[in-house]
DNA sequence: TCATGGGATTTAGCATACAGTCGCCGAGAT
DNA sequence: ATCTCGGCGACTGTATGCTAAATCCCATGA
């Protein structure tokens, strides 16, 4: 296998000139698969595509104007994520979740939740702590105007933040799997659970801010644990109502 | 989309006859990208691939004797659970794990397990426990071998039934994910560990048949920990040992 | 009326071809 | 001698063509 690996043409020796203005490291070509995923992603959380519909890749690519290559390397990676299943020779259909795999996912997402709530209790600077109740600020806002969107965005927001404090990368691809997911079946109840969600995020942030990491993560468990139950009881009330 | 999606010919008016005998959804023939993604990770696990490395598409093609299509498949999925950076236009790279993300890694890996032993310990019957120390004993025979190869398998299958056993599907996907990724870097550091692991197994397991998960998780947390505590003493001792 | 078999259609899987981009390297200018 | 610029090679990103398999539909027979 070729190794160029950034081969430095003069060995330690040029620290005069610096690059003039390379702070980022420059913005490369976004690939089409990203796009065709984002797309696809999204027209399967908000609807338009429903469970267990084929996903046929000519007329996703002819829909999107692209070839059907990059169509299927975004699939691939819709595989990857739990969006679609991929059966071999018949293609891709929307992943249609079960009762017991939604009340998993719920489950999953609470331990990691709290776990990275914990671990944020324990790193927050001040600062930090500053932007959290910003954050919540936002949200609240949104509770008030009665602002659906707004409330998912500001709940999304605030849970990835906490998720960055824990300083745990690892961790936070995890939630970000997870959570993609459960925002997705949860969808239907985001209003239900939306105004009292926030009451209990201010507590939360105060555990954080007083570097109380047992109590956070505590708070946190039973905040996701809270959600696993509304959406339980819209099950059962719910069960039929839609065809 | 075209929505076939099982359209039954005979709306509600066939219950006698059942399908044979297709418990299994019919093995069908495993796509090239599989086989691919299984050579390509393998190479990375046992370090014929380093860190850093380029991966040329056509290389990789040539040498599997496929063309660039299944490989850039597997590529998507390489980098999708982490084995690889994909770099826009330059192509994709063997990832090269830094310390912090080791720790992160076997971190969250500790909060997995330790999880997936609680919800065994609650589930478990006793043909599973049975099995569980028949696992047990194929990892003694093993270390008693002082065979490396089939000690990292059985280590693997005990892991892996027990997170069978928790019934928790999801929290079983994640655990592969990172499971796969910390056995890479963990490889180095097999055989210090291999034979006190599998006394603490012993005790695991006792607690599972016990059904008494705290004490199960707990166990597994402390498990964990030292595997990751052996970890960091190893990257001490062992700083520039090689180049 | 129902089951069975064959053929046409659809579609995924794979291979190949083309184009744009990046990085390297040498020639010429300063 | 050092720096700059333009050409060249290599590789990725994208498109298209081909093949094989699976499904569906319809005709045929019990």
């Amino acid at each position: 296998m070729t190794t160029p690996a950034r081969r430095r043409r003069s060995s330690a020796s040029t620290p005069p000139r610096e690059p003039r203005t390379l702070r980022q490291p420059l913005e490369r070509p976004a690939p089409l698969r990203h796009a065709v995923f984002d797309v696809i992603a999204e027209m399967i959380i908000n609807g338009e595509l429903k469970p267990g519909e084929h996903l046929v890749e000519n007329e996703l690519a002819a829909q999107l104007g692209v070839s059907r290559q990059p169509v299927r390397e975004a699939l691939q990676r819709l595989h990857a994520e739990g969006w679609i299943d991929l059966r071999p020779a018949l293609g891709a259909f929307v992943h249609t979740p079960t009762e017991d795999e939604a009340d998993q996912l719920l489950a999953t997402r609470t331990l990691l939740e709290a776990e990275s709530a914990r671990l944020a209790a324990k790193n927050a600077t001040p600062e930090q702590v500053e932007h959290l109740y910003s954050l919540l600020n936002e949200g609240d806002i949104a509770v008030t105007d009665d602002d659906q969107k707004a409330m998912v965005a500001a709940n999304s927001a605030l849970h990835a933040y906490i998720v960055k404090l824990s300083g745990n990368k690892v961790l936070a691809e995890l939630i970000e799997l997870v959570d993609r997911r459960v925002r997705w079946y949860y969808w239907p109840i985001a209003r239900s659970r939306g105004a009292e969600a926030w009451l209990e995020h201010r507590e939360l942030i105060e555990a954080i801010e007083a570097r109380n990491s047992r109590k956070a993560g505590e708070l946190m468990r039973k905040h996701t644990e809270r959600t696993r139950d509304s959406y339980h009881a819209r099950d059962r009330s719910g069960e039929n109502a839609q065809g």
